[in-house]
DNA sequence: GTTCCTGCAAATCCTTTGCAAGTTC
DNA sequence: GAACTTGCAAAGGATTTGCAGGAAC
């Protein structure tokens, strides 16, 4: 494990903590750390977990609120997943759109410069500003098609 | 108003009843009425006021309820605008996304052939079986465009 | 010392569920 | 009369908020 870990994104989340005249915290640094070592889709929950393990005494307050400030400095962006919030690397990232397996619940992530062409083609037509978009596609997943497959194979 | 909307929507929830053992119920002919007449997409509250007004006595209970009903018999879906549940006509129309006002709230429906191509395309590249997606556009529309635009010149 | 943070508990929002009373078949 | 429906109230899950005590500047 490495002794650190996004170094740029820890300047950019001090230097928004100064901006606004906050102050830095304990419990901010392990959340933000915890933050950038996954590179997963994290739910508050997950989060929460991850972070007890190194100071079982944050709170899931202390998540929720710490995750809206990483929204806030540009570091996380946040997708709904069947109603229950996810987290997700923003910092300098593309723009991007998620395939969610229901069965596992994997998430992929997937662009399309074409797909994005057309919807502001369609906007344009309908003089609708695009501000920002939600596109998830449900299915199964390459390994629980497989799984699945397989299943299928041992019954008979 | 016409006295008789939706005769074979209706004819599809009798039908929808008779096969599943269900009973009718006053109360689910006045929101399934109510929903027919409707061309809006209809929030639980939005419905349940719509019925109340025939039918003081309908509880919210019951509009979920009966909404559920009408999902399994083909007759609504069910979209979700943040976090809340919102319902449109499902019966023997395309499949389509929708663009949602940021201002107004607002919901305009969308259809794109070469979009679903593309998402097909690209779920066949990683070999993921699409069972379903959520495509929507959030931004202004055209009315909020205007109104916004309209006030600024007035500030001037 | 002032201002900001924290964690808890309580509140909120939307939705679902348990249940006793009422309807439908 | 058996089986299904209803409305209420209570429970549910995710998230937010009020507040008193604690930490940072």
């Amino acid at each position: 494990m490495k002794a650190t870990i996004g170094k740029e994104e820890k300047a950019v989340f001090a230097e928004y903590i100064r901006r606004n005249q906050l102050k830095r915290s304990e419990q901010r640094e392990v959340i933000l750390d915890a933050f950038l070592r996954s590179e997963q889709h994290l739910s508050v929950d997950d989060l929460l977990h991850i972070v007890q393990k190194k100071r079982p005494d944050i709170g899931r307050t202390t998540v929720y609120r710490t995750l809206k400030l990483l929204r806030e400095a540009g570091l996380a962006s946040q997708l709904d997943v069947q109603g229950q919030a996810r987290f997700e690397h923003d910092y300098n990232r593309e723009h991007h759109d998620h395939f969610i397996c229901n069965n596992c619940g994997e998430i992929i992530e997937f662009s399309s410069p074409e797909i994005e062409q057309l919807q502001d083609d369609i906007a344009a037509r309908l003089n609708f500003k695009i501000q920002g978009h939600r596109h998830q596609i449900y299915g199964l997943c390459e390994k629980c098609i497989a799984r699945a497959a397989a299943a299928e194979a041992t019954r008979r």
